[in-house]
DNA sequence: TCTAAAACTGAAAACCGCTTTCACAATTTC
DNA sequence: GAAATTGTGAAAGCGGTTTTCAGTTTTAGA
């Protein structure tokens, strides 16, 4: 028995405890899909990681949940969709931030008209070192 | 022997034809390290690409060139050090532009400070389809 | 110039996240 | 109910990156 998600897609039960999972933990959080794997087993230990990635690639599609990506990290994340923001990518703690940024509006349209480009996504992220780290290595 | 770099750097002669093929070949194109290495074996059949991995490293750290990381594509790139400017990703071809655009100035100061980042680096990726990939599939 | 230390080299193996395959189980549809 | 579809977990595969190893070349210092 399969039961429709937010949105009204028909979602099994176990890509529905990954959607609560995101966005249980995901809050200002984002999480790898070794973490969403790990909070899934608390609930469902029979669970593999393959239906996890299964299910976390669907809930992209259906826009339930957001991948990040950061430039320089190695993995994919995941948070709960939000409106557009920068990424904040630690390069000595790996740890990632939402910044509350956006590009100017009307920049991207400009751009995407002069280069004939169909944009799906426009991404600003900022990479540096954290305060946290600031203070533990001043300067290198 | 070895022999200086163009700012001064004592570097070894085969980090040094890297560095040359990066320049010559790199002009708004974006190189993979497979591509230099073959490049590179041109003029230096025998060498590994463990040599051209380390060369690229150790260039990119010096500042001689410049490492393009775009989120969704899965290999780094290199192209020669410029000014700052965004990048287009295709999601349809891969293919990878150089923009003509950096965030306004002052945006990002202003979100170091509010946040206690120490920056390095501000990154603009778009993402989309190229006007190729439009043509030859509209819409999907 | 000779020599010990340091740096560089290429092949191969290890690594690591992601993706696919496989054989099987559960669910849905008719 | 039975057939078709969809979901499942383990395991294997993949690809770019990084490390290891044993050996060579280069450098620095007497």
């Amino acid at each position: 028995m399969h039961a429709l998600s937010p949105t009204g897609h028909r979602l099994p039960k176990n890509y529905r405890l990954v959607n609560d999972v995101v966005h249980e933990h995901g809050h200002g959080r984002h999480l790898a899909m070794a973490d969403i794997h790990a909070l899934a087993k608390r609930s469902q230990p029979t669970i593999g990681f393959t239906t996890v990635y299964r299910a976390l690639n669907r809930l992209s599609r259906l826009g339930l949940i957001a991948e990040v990506r950061v430039p320089g990290a190695d993995m994919t994340y995941y948070e709960t969709p939000a409106d557009p923001h920068a990424h904040f990518h630690c390069e000595s703690c790996g740890r990632i931030d939402d910044l509350d940024y956006h590009l100017p509006s009307g920049d991207v349209e400009r751009i995407a008209g002069s280069y004939g480009i169909d944009v799906r996504e426009a991404l600003v992220t900022i990479s540096g070192r954290c305060p946290a780290c600031r203070e533990a290595a001043p300067a290198t």
